[in-house]
DNA sequence: ATGGTTATGTTTCCCCGGAAACATAACCAT
DNA sequence: ATGGTTATGTTTCCGGGGAAACATAACCAT
C-alpha cells in the first residue's frame, strides 16, 4: 500500500473509532438518544432557522431522512418547528427547554472529548496542522471540480471504501 | 471552528466526496452491482482464504451483514465458498471466474481514479507526507488505547459525527 | 399575470445492516 | 476425555435511510 493510500486508509480508521468511541460515550451520558437525533440537536441548537435542508446537505443525507428524523424529534418535544410571515414554503426548527438541557449535555461531552485529544494535539506543530488543511482543501477542490464535471450527486455516503 | 477540528471535518467530507464519486463511476462500468458487494468482491481477490470473520473486521461491520452479503455473491455465482479438511468451523471464499472479471474491471476504475487523483498528489512532498501519517498513527494509537480501556466495540461506524 | 421551472418538504416502499439469539466447531484447563 | 469457554457463522426481527413519486410554495421569464 502506498503512501497516498495509507494515508487516506488512516484518515477512514482514525474517524470510525472516533465514531465508535463517541457512540460508546454517549450511551452513557445521553441514554436514550440515537446519535443522529444529538446531532440534529446539536446542529439546530448552533444554527438559527434551520431547516430540512440545510440539515440534509450538512450530513449527507436526503432530505427525506431528515423530514422523518426531526417528526420524530417534535413528538419527542426536543425540537419545534416555527414559520415566517412572508414565507409559507420553509419550515424551521429550534430547541425546546428539554432540547436545550440535551444539548447542554452534549456540549459537555464534546469538551470531554478535545480534553482526552489534547494530548495528542499538543504535539502537532503549526506547520504540520497547515501543511494538513492545505492538503485538505487542494485535495477537495480537485474532487468539486471533477463532481461539478460529472455532475454528481453528494447525498448519500456514509460508508468508506 | 479550530484547526484540530478543521482537519477531521476536512478529511470526512473529503472521504465523502471519494465515496460519491466512487458509487457515481461505479454505475457506469459495473451496472447491477452494489458497491459493497464489489469490495468485498475486491476484498476476496486479494486474500486467500478470506472468510466471514476477516471481512467483517475488515470492513467494520458484523458478522450477520457479511453472512448475508457472501450469501448473495454465492447465488449470483461471483464467488464459491470452500473449506479445509482439517477446520469444520472456518468456510473460506474465492471469486468464480464470473467474480474475477467484475475485480478485473474494479481494479480498471480503480487506477483511474489514481490518474486522476495523480495531479494532486504529485503536489505532495514527503516531509507531507510523512507529517500526515506520524500524525495519524498517533492519535490512531491513542484512540486504540482508549478503546482498549473502555471496552468499546469497534464493529460498527459508518456514518460520520 | 401566468405558466413553466425550481425549491422545499413529505410519504411510501424497499433494502441494508445491527442486535441478539442461536447452532456448531474448536480450544483448553483440569 | 470431557465439560466449559471461545470462535465462527447464521437467522430473525427491527429501525434507519435511499429512491422516487408526490404536494405545495416560490421564483422567473415572457
Amino acid at each position: 500500500m502506498n503512501k497516498e493510500e495509507r494515508v487516506i486508509m488512516g484518515f477512514r480508521d482514525l474517524l470510525n473509532k472516533m465514531v465508535s468511541l463517541n457512540k460508546f460515550k454517549m450511551k452513557d451520558s445521553l441514554k436514550g438518544y440515537k446519535s443522529s437525533e444529538v446531532h440534529c440537536i446539536e446542529y439546530i441548537g448552533r444554527n438559527v432557522d434551520s431547516n430540512v435542508t440545510k440539515l440534509a446537505e450538512s450530513f449527507y443525507v436526503t432530505r427525506g431522512a431528515i423530514s422523518k428524523l426531526t417528526k420524530k424529534l417534535i413528538k419527542k418535544g426536543i425540537i419545534e418547528s416555527y414559520q415566517k410571515q412572508d414565507n409559507k414554503k420553509e419550515i424551521y426548527f429550534r430547541l425546546t427547554e428539554q432540547g436545550k438541557v440535551i444539548n447542554k449535555v452534549h456540549e459537555e461531552l464534546h469538551k470531554e472529548f478535545q480534553e482526552r485529544d489534547k494530548a495528542v494535539f499538543e504535539q502537532v506543530t503549526e506547520e504540520q496542522f497547515d501543511s494538513m488543511l492545505s492538503f485538505v482543501e487542494k485535495y477537495s477542490r480537485h474532487l468539486d471540480a471533477e463532481i461539478k464535471k460529472l455532475g454528481v450527486d453528494i447525498t448519500n455516503p456514509n460508508d468508506f471504501e
